[in-house]
DNA sequence: TTATATATGAGAATAATTCTCATTATTGTT
DNA sequence: AACAATAATGAGAATTATTCTCATATATAA
């Protein structure tokens, strides 16, 4: 047995969830993969381990959870990713052209800058701030190339 | 004649686009109300003068064009803006309750930091950035208070 | 004012997501 | 280890958002 799939395990107990092999599946996968996953590489990197419906439910329980994060890219695809301790906060880069979707984080001045303003905007609009994002488009280098 | 006709008929000859009612209707509606709208929204505000098929058309041609941006809020609903030339660029608060948008403008200082550091993330990442898009995210005022 | 190009309206088609409910798996308790 | 109770799954139907189709209507340029 595979420290991953220990470590998927470890992640449901963490929160007292049900093990089930839908939840572990795709924990496996974004832990395997490392990186934002769409419903559809989900389904397919899983080869016919996940049914449909139960996917769209066991993302949904994760995310009750707040073991992932789901988001959404400017084509309105819908994005899975861990939330892994670690890497807590950071940001995503979405190229236009392939749709792949790379995590940064901010230097740390820029990002307390932003929360500096953030709190600004907060006094300032009537509205209170609990969390920002900030996502940036452009043309990875693999495209680029490729014109 | 409301002056609001003229304006919408002004952008769109701007442009060279075809005058037809379902383009100014839209565009009125966005001028009148100066606020991102839903295509919920823009179908309850036209008040039956618009047919949904029309509507997504509309809305699709008048992207193309470039009068109007397109984005998606947290719940993924589909919002339409005007882009007038003046407010420019800027940002979006969500409202976590009601979903209301609220457009805001960065400090100027931090908007430029923002850039450099796109532009440092740019270098680093291999990746050519041609914008960028900041989200808040919170609970205004109104459904404040109702809590 | 007429011909041509373009957009509309109405509903069908498609895609993404959620729902339903009978079956199956998991967990805590003996 | 077996049981009962709870919770999740699988399969497909239902719902929602969006796009497509095509016959009809409108706008524009000559």
């Amino acid at each position: 047995m595979p420290s991953l799939r220990n470590q998927s395990r470890d992640l449901l107990s963490s929160i007292n969830a049900t093990m089930t092999n839908p939840r572990l599946v795709v924990l496996d996968l974004l832990l395997i993969e490392n990186r934002p996953l769409t419903i559809d590489q989900v389904l397919k990197l899983s080869k016919g381990k996940l049914v449909q419906s139960t996917l769209y439910r066991v993302i949904n329980d994760l995310r009750d959870f707040g073991l992932i994060t789901e988001f959404t890219t400017p084509e309105n695809t819908m994005v899975i990713e861990l939330n892994s301790g670690d890497t807590n906060h950071h940001h995503h880069i979405f190229c236009k052209e392939c749709g792949s979707i790379t995590d940064i984080e901010l230097n740390d001045n820029l990002e307390s800058a932003l929360e500096r303003e953030v709190a600004k905007i907060e006094k300032y609009s009537s509205i209170s701030i609990d969390s920002h994002s900030l996502e940036l488009f452009g043309t990875c280098d693999d495209c680029a190339q490729k014109t």
